[in-house]
DNA sequence: CACCAATCGTGTAACATTTCACAATTGTAG
DNA sequence: CTACAATTGTGAAATGTTACACGATTGGTG
């Protein structure tokens, strides 16, 4: 009965922490399609199957992942658009928005500063870090770069929890760590290198040649 | 008895294709790490302990990915640095290299055509297209950009299988369907939207959103 | 040359995820 | 008002993945 209560113990108090990270995974990428269909207009509610089929994966697993977190949909109907994007918005707190903090302003950070495609999904690059003099006070989308010397003040100060890291590789881990003493707990870093982060903090990866390399095993000669 | 015939009957030359893809996508993170160790240059040899701990992942997963494959290791020394780099890029078949055909030339088709890390992991752009006649002609990375009306005859003629893909949205599943119709079989998309393939062809997504998104789910407030 | 620490490869058990399939519900058309 | 087609949410079965744990082998040390 005490291991009853342990495992009823910890659940957050909107929805329990139990939820398998890789359905929390595919939720952007439903949210994604939902919001497409918005755009698109032309209709007012969606089933798993039209979803699916969009997607490329199976109607039970989206009716199964969304179940996880309440009951959204309406049988023989199917599932309000509106409504469900803003049921995964709220999900996964993207009804608000989060400022992310950039270091390393080369080409993809330049790239990524410029990019429009933040808003009205949830984030907004705030800062922008760098340490090369020539960078430094030059503003890219609007933003002015800062010298990286003063990270830590900043992020402390604006309780920055995002960061995208676009600097080289032998970087990347001085500066993830001096990201998580400033209290950052999710980075998205383009370095191709793993790095580690104590418990708790989160990383997402994006190398270009990994994925290729992922997929060239499955090409002929 | 048919039945063992057939599961008998397809696979390739080299090793059976039955290899789980969640195997396959950690291969290229394994490799990063052991070209790495080679940069490093410090030591010769290395064990999946060692491995696992830079890359977070289990040393038994290590060596049951890899005897997938075969028997790269030796008891009580580990594995040769060299020598697994070596398999690795022969079972990925990177012991070559792989033309790309870049399509967008815009923002991030820039940062990605001037990117230098493609090189010694297997990958070359080759060819750039866009649709802006501002753009066409122009060299990015020393390649000429041009028209994407040329698309079909220069991939037909040049076996190109792999594509990267940074145009917007809109125009992601009519140019994924012409690079599949021209020859390409794996396709690395920027755009922020699903595309449909045929089967036999592999797609990869890189939306930084989503993966922003996928992160906000476990920070608080 | 005997011992030992290090380490692999792997069968099996444990755990996780996906698929199946169906009762229940809904809205619509006759 | 009834019949029916569409569709959900979900328990159970099937499938897939990871972790455990150990015999076997290696190279080094005394
Ligand atoms: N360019 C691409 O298309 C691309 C694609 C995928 C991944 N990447 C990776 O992203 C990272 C950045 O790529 P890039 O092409 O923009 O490189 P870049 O050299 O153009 O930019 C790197 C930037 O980081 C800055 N920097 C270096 N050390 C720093 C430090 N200690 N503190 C703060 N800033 C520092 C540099 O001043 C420079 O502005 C690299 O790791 C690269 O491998 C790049
Ligand atoms: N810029 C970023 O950091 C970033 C990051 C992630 C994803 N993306 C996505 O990558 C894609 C490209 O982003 P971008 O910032 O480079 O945009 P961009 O507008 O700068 O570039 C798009 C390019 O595609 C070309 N194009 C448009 N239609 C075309 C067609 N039919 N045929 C050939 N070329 C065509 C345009 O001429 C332009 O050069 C977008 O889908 C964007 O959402 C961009």
């Amino acid at each position: 009965m005490t291991e009853i209560e342990e495992s009823i113990a910890e659940e957050s108090p909107d929805v329990a922490h139990d939820i398998p990270d890789i359905v929390i995974g595919r939720l952007p990428i439903y949210l994604r399609a939902l919001m497409r269909m918005v755009e698109e207009g032309d209709k007012v509610t969606t089933s798993s199957q039209e979803l699916g089929d969009r997607l490329g994966v199976s109607s039970a697993q989206i009716r199964k992942d969304l179940s996880l977190f309440g009951d959204f949909g309406k049988q023989g109907t199917g599932y309000h658009i509106n409504y469900l994007v803003q049921q995964l918005q709220r999900i996964l707190k993207l009804d608000r928005e989060w400022p992310v903090a950039m270091v390393g302003a080369g080409f993809l950070g330049h790239a990524l500063a410029n990019y429009g495609g933040f808003k009205n999904r949830g984030f907004r690059v705030a800062w922008i870090f760098d340490n090369d003099p020539e960078t430094v006070g030059q503003k890219i989308g609007g933003i002015m770069v800062r010298h990286v010397d003063g990270l830590e003040r900043v992020l402390r100060r604006e309780k920055v929890q995002i960061a995208m890291l676009a600097v080289p590789a032998t970087a990347a881990q001085e500066l993830a760590d001096r990201l998580v003493a400033s209290g950052v707990r999710a980075i998205l870093t383009y370095a191709p290198i793993s790095i580690n982060v104590p418990e708790g903090v989160k990383v997402q990866y994006s190398d270009p040649v990994a994925q290729l390399q992922r997929m060239t095993f499955y090409l002929d000669v």
